[in-house]
DNA sequence: GTCTGACGTGTGAACGCTAACATGAGCAGT
DNA sequence: ACTGCTCATGTTAGCGTTCACACGTCAGAC
């Protein structure tokens, strides 16, 4: 920087306004330290400017489980609502359910003086570390989990998602609606478990119609067989995502059963696949976009210190093939 | 900083030299800096150090097409390996191919101070702008690309997967075999149909068994369903992808064809459901961790400005239920 | 003609750390 | 007793910005 003012014959402080588009620099200055600039390649060294400043323009997210197509859906949609607003994005994606690895990511990030962290996270413990750990930088929570009002939180609506299964569903004429639900502790799989039980008729056994996966196409594939060994087969099968739902595409497959003819089936996440399965998969669709793009708005406003809100992103239910009326009689 | 020299009766370099791990403090001062530390919450300013020494433990991974899961799985890989080398991720993941975004990412990086940067990438034009904005950070690219000997690369094996596949098919008695390929410029998909073609027999007519997709499940139905409308049908399909081999499987069960019966299929990726497609499908397995860790492994050589190398990783071949042997007289 | 204010610019310190050198104590060898 | 070495520690000067303030200059008002 001294290059460049010594280049455009004026002080260092004047190039500093220059580059802060600082109002009070006359016209001719401001071309005279361009020219300088760009004669000499210059470029203003961010780590000094982030110690003078302490804000660096940078974000840190935090997701938990990035095998998922969910959580790794999400944080890419963050980090291009990121970028639009000028924001670089740093990233961990924890390995484990450890709370202490969480609290390490954001430590750390409170150590780099990032000017905010968003923590995607579907379990109440990961959450609370999070909340623990974050001190006074802005922090807004992508998670269905419930948190003290001072934190802004943005989440799909999932059991919003799962009322529009079941109302389908039963719609279609649909009662013994059997559900493979994902693991335990998992709130969107919790959510979803809350809704399809609400959803069946009051005389339906419900524990009868349910088994758990944990979100892999092949756990979904031995819950569905475990379900069909029971004496009362379900006409429908609502998977609490998609993986699973292939999973339960092929137990049905096997055993001989055709979809939608004898069983409906339904998923959770449309993800990549889910309209070529056979037959194509009725599910509900989460839009990552608009879930990144909340999320960094409510994240900009808490780095304004405005007050913390909370924003819920409507799931729209995708109706493919693999629905259909349910048979009589049975 | 101070208050701690202060706490603990030393200077402030002492402290300095005690969070350094410098082996000239003797071991009582030493107890008495960590004790000080302790008892204030005091936490090292990592941007001042970044300052100061000019290095900040922090990698760039620039991703070029983040929807798929191939880059999306190597940038999580690489975060995992980073974390284990004690280095934190900054990540941009691309939204289109101009080179400009490229370069503007790079650069970014570049001026940020990152000690290095991995480019994830399935392009010439995206490769080459990204080592034209690189400079002197030290650079590792994740690319089938053909580089400068001054880069160090690693990627999976494509091409040797690939023969794998046609071996495999070959072994079968499949002599038909078709071939839907990724979109034009992707070095992965020109990889996997080069291989293609040539464990093709040579009397046999690889245009009339080739089409092209864009790596959707969409685009595979699409482009099966041209090949089996022309006159001599294929005993087996390759498809480049898993998902466009969904969309393969999905187009051949609603022309009546039986997998493995009729038509075998390949897929490649082993994505996440691909075990419980209908039927299972054989693919290659892509070993992101390790392409994550070799990738980590070259960037920590570079940046000892060890000598450049490139590091290859093997692709497993899956074999499931969508291959069987050729029908006679097909 | 002086005062006032706005405007453009420069000066010094500060951000919090580390690198390089300086200092001083302790000890062994001559 | 003096030299020379090692070891533990302190002192000073940066790293490259921005912030707070001080300083001129010029216009307009009285």
């Amino acid at each position: 920087m001294a290059d460049v003012a010594a280049a455009a014959g004026v002080s260092h402080q004047t190039v500093s306004r220059v580059l802060n588009n600082h109002p009070a620099v006359s016209a001719q200055t401001r071309r005279r330290v361009h020219e300088a600039i760009a004669g000499l390649g210059y470029r203003r060294n961010v780590v000094a400017r982030a110690l003078a400043t302490g804000t660096s323009h940078i974000i840190g997210v935090i997701v938990s489980n990035t095998t998922l197509s969910g959580p790794s859906g999400a944080l890419l949609a963050i980090e291009q609502a990121a970028r639009t607003h000028d924001y670089w994005v740093a990233m961990v994606g924890l390995q484990s359910q450890e709370p202490s690895e969480m609290t390490d990511a954001i430590s750390h990030f409170v150590d780099l003086g990032l000017d905010g962290i968003i923590v995607v996270t579907n379990t109440e413990a990961a959450k609370d570390a999070a909340l623990a750990a974050c001190g006074a930088t802005p922090t807004v929570l992508v998670t269905s989990a419930r948190t003290p009002p001072a934190y802004s939180t943005v989440d799909v609506d999932q059991a919003g998602g799962a009322r529009t299964v079941m109302t389908l569903l039963r719609g279609l004429g649909h009662t013994r609606i059997a559900h493979v639900g994902g693991p335990d502790g998992d709130l969107h799989a919790a959510a979803r478990l809350g809704a399809w039980r609400e959803g069946l008729p009051a005389d339906v056994d419900a524990d009868a119609l349910f088994a758990t996966g944990d979100w892999s196409s092949g756990s979904g594939y031995r819950a569905a067989m475990e379900v069909l060994a029971r004496p009362a087969l379900p006409t429908a099968v609502f998977a609490a995502n998609d993986r699973m739902a292939f999973g339960v595409l092929r137990a049905l497959s096997e055993r001989g059963l055709s979809v939608p003819g004898d069983v409906s089936v339904v998923g959770f996440d449309d993800i990549e696949g889910s309209e070529c399965s056979i037959p194509p998969l009725t599910t509900i669709r989460q839009n990552h976009n608009a879930l990144g793009r909340a999320a960094m708005d409510l994240l900009l406003e808490a780095m304004e210190r405005k007050p913390a809100r909370s924003h819920r992103v409507p799931a729209e239910l995708i109706v493919r093939a693999s629905t259909g009326a349910a048979r009589r009689g049975t």
